[in-house]
DNA sequence: CGGTCAATCTAAACAGTGTTAAGATAGATA
DNA sequence: TATCTATCTTAACACTGTTTAGATTGACCG
């Protein structure tokens, strides 16, 4: 490879350049990802090709492979920023509440809802044999993400930092788990928005029967 | 090829005839399942293809949709086998013990176990997009295995079937998001027998702190 | 200003997939 | 013995991800 180092600024370089031009694209890493966001929202995890990807950002197959080696490339990107926007949404949960129970049932509902309104780049960010998965950023995305939760496990259990993993363990697994079996329509079918409430009311009921008031 | 027959019993039809034969194969169905579970051993829910169980079975490419249809309907035949097999494995657990939690417990690490000695299966079981989702027998196969830990569950809590309701998805979320994410290597590796055992511990730490001696 | 060069993308091909249509074969039945 | 139907094969089709070789382009440097 040895990149000639790309000077950082005062060029003729367009960063933001004509958006349907000729032979270059770009800007088809982004483009890629969006394209492969847009199928995982439309069509679910099973149904993203590399090859659509390509379709939808306007090159050949092969382009890709340039930016990402290959599918599990593209995918870890997706992956990734799919770890970081679920941090979000739980750090977000949390902060609008008072009291460590509080935040843990709002992570809890958070991460569920998460699962449930976009499902397939959910599946994809656990579906690790189509990712990159010893990847240095994905795993350390998965793991904030985690962190999230252990941040006020830790706050609500107060105990040795060995019961905090436990807490955290269990609560990820209970709210996976329930996430997971909703979306293969173990509770019932969350087509409908009827179907989805009822899901969450279940949710809150698992959560206030796993972590009542008095913990 | 054409064997001189050798009859078992003065009878011409064979239910259990030879076992390579010619154009007939005489017991493809249970052939092919049995290859789709040997594939889903060896490589996992993403190494099947339709065609290496074909192969393995000794037919053609278009054979098994005389029987099934399509993959679908073949994984949709594994599936059920895989929940009937997974249900007995819990009734087995929990017949070991005495007490209710006890059982709860034993049930919890035996669907664990399950998940993770046979990782490849238990994916395909909860991949509804690669099977027959609405199949009656699919879908009375997944409760009868759901039914397992209801049983247990209002042995367990006593009050209103509602509560006892929430208690069993509170219980199958918690243990299969323990299994997804342990598959997943959330938890440490799997591969080896000692990182194997470490994640049985940890779950049961998990049960310890959600199920405890007082409930 | 013009030439070089590396990054970027395309075209074409390959081996593989699931599924279908048409035809061959064989087992059972009449 | 002849016929009928379930079973299986052959061949084709439209896909897929990936690789190789070559075309194009924009940026850098004299």
């Amino acid at each position: 490879m040895t990149k000639p180092i790309a000077p950082a600024r005062a060029k003729p370089s367009r960063k933001v350049p004509k958006p349907e031009a000729g032979y270059h694209h770009g800007e088809l890493q982004e483009a890629l990802i969006a394209a492969s966001e847009a199928i995982l929202a439309e069509q679910g995890a099973e149904g993203f090709t590399l090859r659509e990807a390509a379709r939808r950002a306007g090159v050949s197959p092969a382009a890709p492979s340039h930016h990402f080696g290959n599918a599990q490339g593209l995918l870890t990107e997706v992956a990734i920023r799919g770890y970081e926007a679920l941090a979000d949404a739980l750090r977000d949960a949390a902060s609008r509440k008072q009291g460590a129970r509080e935040k843990l049932h709002a992570q809890g509902l958070a991460y569920v809802e998460f699962a449930l309104k976009h499902p397939g780049r959910f599946q994809m960010m656990f579906a690790n044999k189509r990712l990159v998965a010893d990847d240095p950023r994905l795993r350390q995305a998965s793991r904030a993400a985690g962190h999230e939760f252990e941040i006020i496990i830790a706050e609500l259990v107060g105990g040795p930092p060995k019961q905090a993993k436990t807490a955290a363990a269990a609560a990820w697994s209970t709210v996976h788990g329930f996430a997971k079996l909703a979306l293969e329509d173990k509770f019932g079918s969350v087509q409908s928005e009827a179907g989805y409430r009822e899901i969450m009311t279940t949710l809150n009921h698992v959560l206030n029967y796993l972590w009542p008031a008095s913990r």
